[in-house]
DNA sequence: AACCTGACTTCGG
DNA sequence: TCCGAAGCCAGGT
């Protein structure tokens, strides 16, 4: 049984987020098995962001937009992201038409 | 064990 | 379109 745990699932998910592209908490969830797990993916990156050194900057909400507020790591997700040559439409919202990651195509034909 | 919290998402007004 | 409330799951106290 290899039961794997919804946090390794997402752990795994995010490890592989290329450079460059970000995704939301919630297809996050949804490809780890757990459509409604949104707050839980949010609470990995917080609890095992650095542990398990992920790309936490690479993910963002649904609306494309950074979750974190400024003093909480707002900017320096921000900074992190404009180095890899995200857009922005905004001062805090992340272009998707351009730097969505579209794993779930790719998990489709799996 | 019960209650609170959270870097979310969805629905209704 | 915007705002508030509810729903969801796991960890921490």
């Amino acid at each position: 049984m290899e039961k794997k745990k919804f946090s390794e699932r997402v752990i795994e998910i995010i490890s592989n987020i290329p450079y460059g592209k970000v995704i939301s908490y919630g297809k996050i969830a949804r490809l780890a098995g757990n459509p409604r797990g949104s707050r839980q993916v949010s609470w990995i990156l917080s609890s095992s962001s650095q542990k398990y050194n992920l790309p936490w900057h690479r993910v963002i909400n649904k609306r494309g937009q950074i979750s974190l507020k400024p003093g909480q790591g707002f900017e320096e997700q921000k900074s992190r992201l404009e180095k890899e040559n995200v857009e922005f439409c905004d001062d805090i919202t992340v272009d998707l038409n351009k730097s969505e990651w579209k794993i779930e195509e790719l998990r489709r034909k799996e």
